[in-house]
DNA sequence: CTTGCTCCTCTAGCAACTAGAGGATGTAGA
DNA sequence: TCTACATCCTCTAGTTGCTAGAGGAGCAAG
C-alpha cells in the first residue's frame, strides 16, 4: 500500500506554515528533502508533517532554529551516546522551565489585570515588575 | 535628591542586554529617548533599567516587538479605555496559556527521557509528538 | 597630556523568514 | 484537444530584530 502524500501547498495548509518557509527549512537542513514527482515538485508523507508542525511549534516558542536541531537530533539518532543526549534534553529542560516559571508570572499578572478590568476600575499595570529579573545576575552590581 | 543615573554600558550589563541593542530599542521607540549628559551621553534611570529588562524577558519569551509594544502600552497608560486594556491583555493572556501549555508537554517529554537514559536504556524519543497540533486548526482536514 | 576606556553615529551583516518575478506543470471544462 | 487557471518550481530581494565594526569624540587616571 502507497502511503498518503502531499504536494507542498496542502502541507503549509495543515501545518498551519507558509509554503516558502517550508522550502527554506529544507534548504537549512531541518526537512529532509522529500521525495519529487515526475514533474518535480515535493510530495510530502506524514512523517515530514509531524516533524514540520513541530518545529513550527517550536519556533512559535521562541526556540532558535539550532535548538531545535539538537532537540531533532535526539529524534533522529536516539543510539547516540546516552550522555549526549543526557546533556542535550537536561539543557533544554533547564531552558523550558525557566519559560514557564516567566510565562506563569505573566499570566498572574495579566489575570489580576483582568479582574481589576471586570470590577470597574482601571488597573495600574504592573506588567513591568513581573517579569523583574531573578535568574540573570552575571556581574558584581550594587 | 538627584536619582540615580547609569550610562549605557552599565545598563547593558545591568539587563543582559547588548549596548547596540538598547540604541536600537530606543530606535524603535520601545525605549524612550533617556536624558543625556553635556558630552551627549545617554543616562538611563531606575525605570528605564526596569523597562530594559522587561523587554529583554519579553523577547527571551519569544514574544514580538509589537506584542511587547501593546504589553507596555498597558503600563503607558493606564488610562485607556478599560475595554481596550482588557481586550489587549485577554489576547496576550490565551497566548501565555497555550505557550505553557506546550512548554509543560515538552518538558514532560524531556524528563521522561533523562529518566530513561538514568536507567541505562537509550530513550526512543517522542518530542515530535509532544507537540502534536491541537490548537491549530484552521481548515477542513481529512 | 597622553593612554585607555567608554561613548557617539553610521553603515553593513546575519538569522529567519516573506514576497515577488518569471516560468513550468497539472487539472478541469468546452 | 485546447485552453484557462491554480499550483508548483527556482531565484533574487526585502523585512525584522538584532549585532559587529569603522571612525571619531569624551573623560578619568597617572
Amino acid at each position: 500500500m502507497a502511503a498518503e502524500t502531499f504536494p507542498i501547498g496542502e502541507a503549509a495548509r495543515r501545518c498551519g506554515v507558509k509554503v516558502p518557509t517550508i522550502r527554506y527549512y529544507e534548504g537549512i537542513g531541518l526537512l529532509p528533502a522529500p521525495s519529487r514527482t515526475e514533474g518535480n515538485r515535493r510530495l510530502f508523507d506524514a512523517a515530514d508533517l509531524r516533524r514540520l508542525a513541530f518545529i513550527r511549534h517550536a519556533r512559535e516558542l521562541g526556540f532558535e532554529v539550532d535548538a531545535i536541531r539538537t532537540l531533532l537530533s535526539l529524534q533522529d539518532d536516539p543510539d547516540q551516546p546516552c550522555a549526549a543526549a543526557d546533556a542535550i534534553a537536561r539543557e533544554r529542560l533547564a531552558d523550558v522551565e525557566q519559560r514557564i516559571a516567566k510565562l506563569m508570572a505573566l499570566k498572574d499578572e495579566l489575570e489580576r489585570m483582568l479582574e481589576q478590568c471586570a470590577s470597574g476600575r482601571v488597573a495600574e499595570c504592573r506588567v513591568i515588575e513581573t517579569l523583574a529579573d531573578t535568574t540573570h545576575r552575571h556581574g558584581p552590581f550594587t
